[in-house]
DNA sequence: TTTTGATCTTTACATCGTAAAGATATCAGT
DNA sequence: ACTGATATCTTTACGATGTAAAGATCAAAA
């Protein structure tokens, strides 16, 4: 089952080289990258952390995402992110953060390339999965974390800016403004019901519980077929052959 | 010896007793129910350690379920869990198989509650997130744990026959048998469509991620009311003032 | 140049999962 | 009834993790 179990296996670089040079500038860290912008005191950490942190959830899974983990892929001793983020908290709920703009810039992409609004409804939604499964350990720490903190600015910000879409979308293909002061009970349902389903097909999708379904289905059906399938179905289209 | 001292964060239930009194099986863990149901060697451990992880999963969340928490609650040694379950995924994925028949049950007496096929999917649909709310802890265990193993008899059989009775009831609304050979397009987007959406909803719902455009609706709008009108849409119908 | 403060490293500790060895009670076989 | 075998539970031990605290190091202000 792959447990995982010795975690011995990063030991990458510099096993030895911790005697304590003291002085000796040019033997810092650098076990990985070493381009040129450090243009700081050891290097840009935050940022050069973040990216660790991205590989580590996407190459090891969220429970490969832990702060010494990072720290190994930075090639910083285990305490650098505290100084950085906090706590583990912090850090994923940075890196979070990241994942939502990302999300929201491949959402406003989709939007843009299609012309109708009931296109637009269909390419977001194919938008929303397939960026799922491009960087699913990204959408499994936005959507499943138990350890993100909302009251952080910046994630709190990219979250709601990733709503705000998804409630405009919505809006205009209702073809009526969506008010930030109230909802109808009807509105409210309309939007519930596009980020439930693709939120929805999305979560089981990833946890691989529609691959029974897909293997029921005629060889050679993608899981974005089934989705455009489901997406005729609520638009109340006739089924086609 | 009773070194003990250690972890005594919890200390709820029985904290002098540990006086190592040797013989006397009357004085034996114990430290909660006691009942007639304790046949065997120090007691039933098994169902006392589900029970006592099933508590420790709804007081304290998916986070606080470990094994050692486990095995305190049930007042039992640190290592006690190890020989019943093997290690945690054991432990969790056996929990999750009681969660997913409980689920069932739930799932089919709202099946049997409605007469027409459209009543028995609102009530079913009814049914699933009243779970997923009275149960939080087990809804994030069944469908959230990175930690279960499907391999396990109890919990495939358990998660399958879930579906089962899904797509069965899918099936009857439709008014057409479900082949458990193949499925058409059109069928299997009903299934998903109808399993992604009430997954999602609930999913948005126990994250809080809805709470949001419930405070956008009138004074006193319950998610319930919410989930109603979404069936209502999916379904077809007109809008309702 | 010297001091200061931010950045990073060491060290330390409590908790966790898990393995292994020691204790203890139940049961089978005589 | 006694004795050994076996399943059950406890102790002990180890590596991994998050996090706090103290020490070291470097950029830049003074």
């Amino acid at each position: 089952m792959a447990r995982l179990s010795r975690e011995n296996k990063a030991a990458r670089a510099a096993p030895a080289r911790s005697r304590r040079v003291k002085r000796a500038a040019a033997d810092r860290p650098a076990p990985k990258r070493r381009s040129s912008d450090a243009p700081y005191h050891h290097g840009d950490l935050h940022e050069a952390l973040l990216k660790a942190a991205e590989q580590v959830l996407e190459r090891d899974g969220l429970p490969g995402l832990t702060l010494r983990a990072v720290a190994r892929e930075a090639g910083v001793s285990h305490a650098a992110p505290t100084h950085h983020f906090g706590d583990l908290t912090g850090l994923v709920s940075e890196l979070a953060a990241i994942g939502f703009r990302q999300f929201g810039v491949a959402m406003a992409a989709a939007d843009a390339s299609a012309a109708t609004p009931s296109e637009k409804g269909v390419a977001s939604a194919k938008a929303y999965v397939a960026y799922a499964e491009a960087h699913p350990g990204m959408y499994g720490l936005m959507f499943r974390s138990e350890r993100l903190d909302y009251s952080r600015p910046s994630l709190h910000e990219a979250s709601e800016a990733s709503f705000a879409g998804l409630a405009r979308g919505v809006g205009a293909s209702r073809r009526e403004q969506i008010s930030k002061e109230s909802l109808s009970l009807d509105q409210a349902a309309a939007i519930a019901s596009a980020w439930s389903l693709v939120h929805g097909f999305t979560m089981l999708l990833l946890d691989g519980r529609l691959s029974k379904i897909l293997k029921l289905l005629p060889e050679g059906t993608t899981p974005e077929m089934l989705l455009t399938a489901m997406l005729r179905l609520s638009a109340g289209r006739p089924p086609r052959p």
